[in-house]
DNA sequence: TGTACATCAGTGAACGCGCGTTCACTGATGTAC
DNA sequence: TGTACATCAGTGAACGCGCGTTCACTGATGTAC
């Protein structure tokens, strides 16, 4: 959301009612808890509305006060966890800025990785939110804007200080780019036999080197 | 299977009765055909016994014959996918082998991805079915004994001309690369805003620079 | 070439269960005077 | 400070439906003599 994510959300995935008091805040943040931890111990053939409510202490209807259906529910934790995602972001590019060198932050992909990595695991389940956005027809859209968003962001960045349009396969990079630490990730946190630390050196290695091919092919 | 991607499959994912004549191959092979067609319909979710046998015009018992749930007919569906997809991996890798450059197929990844992405577009669903086994956890486990047995074979036919053992650091990179290649293809399917060949080309061109810094790194 | 038999392939009907969803309702919290 | 009322939060019970799975069975195909 923080991007301009929730502009084009189905109608299926909106909230009904907001919760207002606190006891409903708790208990919508409760669903959104449970949801989460059956997502983690079952994946996401064992969400259901019926077991959500049950886990959260609430009878059913309860669930359906806040939520149209289950999609809604996994939306709501999918659009949390990409803006946190967001937000390491943007921090990890304000802190590698600088005025001398528009592409400073390339080289130091890792640190963006490692702590995109870090935040997608503090929510429980995060990466098979993730995945499952993937796989569930409704929720592969806003999927897809969320990366657009994040990727046109990276993108004016950089062509600020350069003072020119952003050429278009400079886009398709950093989209191929975003699409690989994801993946990375993926694979650092699901591949038992792949030490993480490693996996992440490797792709913001991967990722520089491909950048300054760019850069040297550009300055012909 | 190719690989021995067969050695070991949950018992929960064996077939059981194999067709023998004629008519029972059929079935068995509409079976599979109808669960890819309700995958690319609808999604995993979708999928059901019920509705397989339905569309496939027969009853369910007769889908139980061949399959113990439908996870088993998920998977038989994966693993010739993979099992495809690796005797293309093989036949590239063949055809750009040379004795005077061990590493002059990393030049054509671009060759790999496009014939692979071609071998699983003429799957019902491919990529489907490939997402769908990453998000369901009985099918996680053949997933990555398959990507296990992809790396090692081309590390194997990479050490052989080089005469020594393979640097286990070597075997991370392969493994990243193939990820990458996995992703590049799912963004190229799935993005519609993506074009196609663009974005294979440029996975190409980053494994490309990424394996040659590497090798200049050796050599140091 | 015909028939009796064995094996293979598929059916009809039924089961219990969990699913998503809705209804009219009771109970809890906040607020106006 | 108390009470009457409005709004918000959550319940109990019920519904129809599709799910996975199994049973005893009929029908089709292959084979031995």
């Amino acid at each position: 959301m923080t991007l301009g994510t929730e502009q084009n959300i189905p109608f299926e995935l909106l909230e009904k009612t907001r919760p207002q008091q606190q006891r409903a805040i708790q208990t919508y943040e409760r669903i959104l808890e449970s949801a989460a931890e059956i997502l983690s111990e079952g994946g996401v053939e064992k969400v259901s509305t019926n077991v959500i409510a049950e886990r959260a202490g609430i009878t059913v209807p309860a669930l359906y006060r806040y939520f149209p259906n289950k999609y809604a529910v996994l939306y709501t934790l999918g659009a949390r966890l990409m803006d946190r995602q967001n937000e390491v972001m943007v921090s990890w590019f304000q802190q590698y800025e600088s005025d001398h060198d528009p592409f400073k932050p390339i080289h130091h992909m890792y640190e963006l990785f490692r702590d995109t990595l870090a935040v997608t695991r503090e929510q429980t389940a995060g990466f098979t939110i993730l995945k499952s956005m993937r796989v569930l027809p409704v929720l592969q859209e806003p999927r897809l804007q969320s990366h657009y968003a994040m990727t046109d962001w990276i993108c004016d960045k950089i062509a600020q200080p350069l003072g020119e349009d952003i050429p278009e396969d400079m886009k398709v990079r950093i989209r191929l780019i975003m699409e690989l630490g994801t993946s990375a990730m993926e694979m650092a946190v699901d591949d038992p036999k792949m030490d993480e630390d490693t996996a992440l050196r490797e792709a913001g290695k991967m990722v520089e080197v491909y950048w300054m091919d760019y850069l040297a092919s550009l300055s012909i």
